[in-house]
RNA sequence: CGGGCUGUAGCGCAGGGGCUAGCGCGCUUGGUUCGGGACCAAGAAGUCGGCGGUUCAAAUCCGCCCAGCCCGACCA
């Protein structure tokens, strides 16, 4: 690609806005554009990438068996009432309706056009196990999108899903994914964590997220720096401390000022894990008729701990959750600052598991100033034990006893063991060998091609300027003329091409100083300059982006020293990347 | 959805009731320069986010709306 033709340009100045490093190149050298809050054009140089991406991460699904395919990105409703999403997930899922008043939804997934697929063409235990993947768009009407190309509405994600007609088979899938994924960011040259997770609205049971780790991120990770536990902050445990004795009698005490665990422990003079606190959430539900309704969910801790709302969603089965409303906490003759499930009508409780195995403790009476000591589960209130606790920094592995660290990751991957989830709610089934209906074991595995993007140019960017890895960068050479009358700028480039390597030939009538500073911009992995001094010589400047020192190289070998410089840079990656197993 | 900020040339910004709306970069033409964002000269380019109001007069004041960014709620 001639320079000069080139469709897009470079910014000198960063347009406003533009909070990250690696945002801010992507934007000035050319490889993308806004159009709207969340929504990017990619320009000839972005795409070139992206393809690059796709192509690997093709690669790396064929290799563990998919099948590409494509699947629209309008659906009718119709299949997402079949599986109930299109009553529970909120307003991220944008519907409308069609000339016909027919409802119609963007896909911001694709399980249920996958598994209206399947129950289609899977009708025999003998197609299966069989997995199908799509690189594709999906919208999602993000409440607030941000950070560039992390977290946006419209975007390209690489979604597989599988069928198999058991168990082990759902499993070999989702451990074949496990290590491609591995393969196909180390490829990227984007370095990730595989951590346990939550699975969100997909439902399932066993699920992984791929982290990205960065302060730019947006999910807490949990790391135990002994054992090697990782996990999303949503599903991470961590060993609590318990303190059982003898349950002593009930009593009322005063306690006035205290609305907080922190003065009501200062107060009584009590450590705060002798104290459970109440949290009060409305929990969003949806009826047999598919209507929405809220439930106040009230949620029992230990004082000394926090509530993790992705848990207590899913202890509470609940669509969605909101901090309640004081009038919505009074009308079950709850009192906010005072309050704990004891004496009132709330039905849904949530008691955390450090409460349960506690004795003893302060809780709120439900009446101002005033608080119960001695309060035990069971003999006093009731509820749902589980696990609903937020895990922090220092709390301790429940593997292994070392302090947990934490750190902030983007999600650029996940995996999810779905189960039946799907194939059950739409009729997806197949004939077993025993000739019985069965439902199909289903998995989705996903990666954000964007978001990946957006994580390299964050990982990889200098102080100058982008610099994509050589199996993901736009071009492989960058070919700098800063000669006149001479042919041999445009030799080497023909000649370069004629060999299939791709090229990017500034071949523009701007000074040295542009050019190199584009170049630096851009950052493509190699540069070839071409100056009077060394072709006085006929030799060229070739320059390895991250060495310190160019050379000088004979022209009439650069063409093969370039091909051995990728070669290798190529087989750098590929070399040191590191694929674990589950 | 709550809070804050910003919308003026392609990009970054200044201007803040009155006369022809400016600056830097970029762009066009001509010339000089030619290994780290060169110089000279001449140019092109604006519904001042939109609608309405106040006024003899609005980019400027007022109201409503829209869009984008940041923080939070939210989120795969």
């Amino acid at each position: 690609m001639k320079m000069s033709q080139l469709f897009s340009k470079t910014l000198r100045e960063a347009p406003a806005g533009a909070e990250s490093k690696g945002y801010e190149f992507l934007l000035r050298a050319g490889f993308i554009r806004q159009l709207g809050a969340g929504i990017f054009s990619s320009l000839p140089l972005g795409l070139r990438t992206v393809r690059k991406i796709e192509n690997i991460i093709r690669a790396e699904i064929d290799a563990i068996g998919g099948q590409e395919i494509q699947m629209p990105l309008v659906n009718p409703a119709d299949i997402w009432k079949e599986t109930g999403r299109f009553y529970s997930i909120d307003k991220e899922l944008s519907r409308f309706e069609d000339r016909t008043g027919r409802d119609m939804v963007l896909a911001m997934t694709h399980e249920e056009a996958a598994t209206d697929i399947a129950r289609g063409e899977i009708d025999s235990y003998k197609k299966l196990p069989s997995l199908i993947y799509q690189i594709q768009t999906k919208w999602r009407d993000d409440p607030r999108p941000r950070a560039g190309l992390i977290r946006v509405r419209e975007f390209t994600m690489k979604d597989s899903y599988s069928f198999d007609k058991d168990w082990e088979g759902l499993e070999k899938q989702y451990k074949a994914h496990y290590e491609a994924y591995f393969k196909i960011f180390g490829k990227c040259g984007l370095p990730v964590i595989a951590v346990g997770s939550d699975s969100g609205m997909m439902g399932g049971k066993v699920a992984h997220e791929y982290m990205y780790l960065s302060p730019i991120g947006e999910d807490s990770i949990v790391i135990c720096p002994d054992c090697g536990l990782t996990a999303n902050r949503q599903v991470a445990t961590f060993k609590k401390e318990i303190f059982s004795e003898d349950p002593l009698e009930m009593e009322e005490v005063h306690t006035p000022g205290t609305k907080t665990i922190d003065d009501l422990a200062t107060f009584l003079d009590i450590p705060k894990s002798k104290t459970a606190k109440g949290v009060f959430m409305m929990g969003s539900y949806t009826n047999d008729e598919g209507e929405e309704y809220e439930e106040l969910i009230c949620a029992v801790i230990r004082g000394d701990l926090d509530v993790e709302e992705a848990k207590l969603q899913n202890a509470a089965k609940a669509n969605g959750l909101r901090p309640a409303h004081e009038d919505e906490i009074r009308a079950q003759g709850i009192v906010p600052g005072f309050g704990s499930p004891i004496g009132t009508a709330v039905k849904n409780i949530i008691v955390d598991d450090s409460v349960s195995s506690s004795n003893n403790l302060v809780a709120g009476a439900n009446k101002e100033e005033y608080h119960f000591i001695n309060t035990n589960f069971e003999r006093d209130f009731n509820g749902t034990v589980a696990d609903i606790a937020s895990a922090a920094e220092g709390y301790i592995c429940p593997d292994c006893g070392t302090p947990l660290t934490m750190s902030k990751g983007v999600e650029v991957g996940n995996i999810f063991q779905l189960g039946t989830r799907y194939s059950e709610a739409m009729g997806c089934s197949f004939q077993t060998e025993q000739g019985k209906r069965a439902p199909v074991i289903m998995g989705s595995y996903g990666i954000g091609v964007g978001r990946l993007l957006a994580c390299l140019a964050e990982e990889t960017s200098t102080e100058t300027g982008l610099q994509l890895p050589i199996t993901v960068a736009p071009y492989q050479v960058h070919l700098v003329g800063l000669v006149k009358n001479s042919t041999v700028p445009e030799e080497i480039y023909e000649e370069l091409q004629r060999r299939g390597v791709e090229v990017l030939f500034d071949d523009r009538k701007a000074s040295p100083g542009v050019k190199f500073n584009d170049a630096d911009l851009i950052g493509i992995p190699n540069r070839i300059t071409i100056g009077n001094r060394g072709l006085k010589e006929n030799s060229v400047e070739l320059r390895v982006l991250g060495e310190e020192e160019s050379s000088m190289v004979p022209i009439t070998e650069i063409a093969d020293r370039i091909q051995q410089i990728i070669s290798s840079q190529i087989s750098a990656i590929y070399d040191t990347m590191v694929v674990k197993s589950l």
